[in-house]
DNA sequence: CCATTGTATATTGGATCCAATATTTCTATC
DNA sequence: GATAGAAATATTGGATCCAATATACAATGG
């Protein structure tokens, strides 16, 4: 007897759903900052019960992507001005590091599909899916440094503070520069040079980071 | 009427507490690699239901000290040779340059806590606490850069590897080489060459990740 | 009318119970 | 004695219930 192939996936747990839903949700700023997470009321919305809601809160809070109080409840979390500088210092330190170590392993199918979602993000008039766009294109090239704890930690740092830069390049902009700077750094890519394409990722996203905090500090003021 | 002030620390949930143990526990290496964790027995451990402990767990998970399986329960992570690679190879990147944004802050009292430390690790006996020195003696000094992202993550990856370092210290008489490099960081800190700490750091971390992998490799042959 | 106190409600953390399934043990058969 | 199948056991994920407490609001007194 010959059976086909059949991708029996492990059906994800509630908690698992309910915790991917949730910090797409927070990633994406579909949730504002401040807002309350009640458990009940999550627990409706997904048909199941207060425990597995519990489960996904508490990995959230873990990633700092909610916090919690007790008898109070959850609130998903905003950040100080610092905080998100601090953040976009690390990632900038990271990303030099793994678009450096990316280079060097860069095949022909990788950079064809960098190239793709560059055009993409240049030509999609959503401004929605630009931060979906401007993800896709870092990751497609950082993947090929074959360092999958980088990526975990870059994952997690981005989760941060994505909402907020989602914001500033749609209401700022700030896609044009963003759009010129992922066409140098993946012309670096495809000459092979890795020093090139590390300085240009750290500025770009220092730029980003700098951009972002003074629309913060202006929008809070 | 006058009343002193009492500190009414909030008491930290069960879930709280089992994860700190079972995450003290794991970092120590009191928990060998491999090792079930069964949510019952935990349970009873900390005469709590198994509530607590699930999310406790799912806390360690998301953070790679533990994988779980439905229906068969958790195990203490291990990791190959290639993770704790990685993983030296990242501590490197970060710690190298929280100790070049640390030494300019850092003041008199913090220089002596960490000579304190490392002169404390140099005389200690007990092998076993070596690697709690050494912890406290890096900390010391990055706590002045403050940047508390920053040395979250460092946390967390030192988390990961702590145990088989500790064991490596104790086992090959590494020991004897990181108390040299402690000092030399020390001295560096202390004239303010935050370059030479720097490097100084990354070497320092990177010769430990050798160090360990040909332990490890040697061991694990 | 305002401040204070008591009560009702909302909400979380944890305990106990139930369902699903993997693993182990036992039994019957060859 | 070895092996296949069935029953028992172990173990997890989730549902429901209970206890503790913060908040909102009404009642009361000045």
């Amino acid at each position: 007897m010959k059976l086909a192939a059949v991708d029996i996936r492990q059906a994800a747990s509630a908690a698992d759903i309910v915790y991917d839903a949730l910090r797409k949700a927070i990633v994406e700023g579909d949730l504002a900052e401040g807002e309350n997470l009640r458990q009940d009321q999550i627990a409706q919305m997904f048909n199941t019960s207060r425990i597995p809601v519990r489960e996904a809160l508490s990995r959230l809070e873990q990633h700092g992507l909610i916090t919690t109080e007790r008898y109070k409840g959850a609130v998903v979390a905003g950040l100080s001005i610092e905080e998100i500088d601090e953040i976009f210092e690390f990632r900038a330190l990271v990303e030099a590091e793994v678009i450096r170590l990316a280079v060097p392993n860069l095949d022909h199918d990788t950079l064809a599909a960098a190239r793709g979602y560059c055009e993409e993000f240049g030509q999609e008039t959503d401004s929605a899916r630009w931060g979906e766009i401007n993800r896709r294109f870092h990751y497609s090239l950082y993947a090929a440094s074959q360092r999958p704890y980088y990526l975990q930690i870059v994952r997690t740092s981005l989760d941060r503070i994505d909402r907020y830069l989602r914001a500033q390049l749609t209401l700022t902009n700030g896609m044009m520069r963003a759009k010129r700077e992922h066409e140098a750094i993946l012309a670096a890519c495809l000459n092979r040079d890795a020093g090139l394409a590390s300085r240009l990722t750290r500025d770009h996203v220092l730029d980003a980071g700098r951009s972002l905090v003074a629309f913060l500090k202006d929008q809070r003021a």
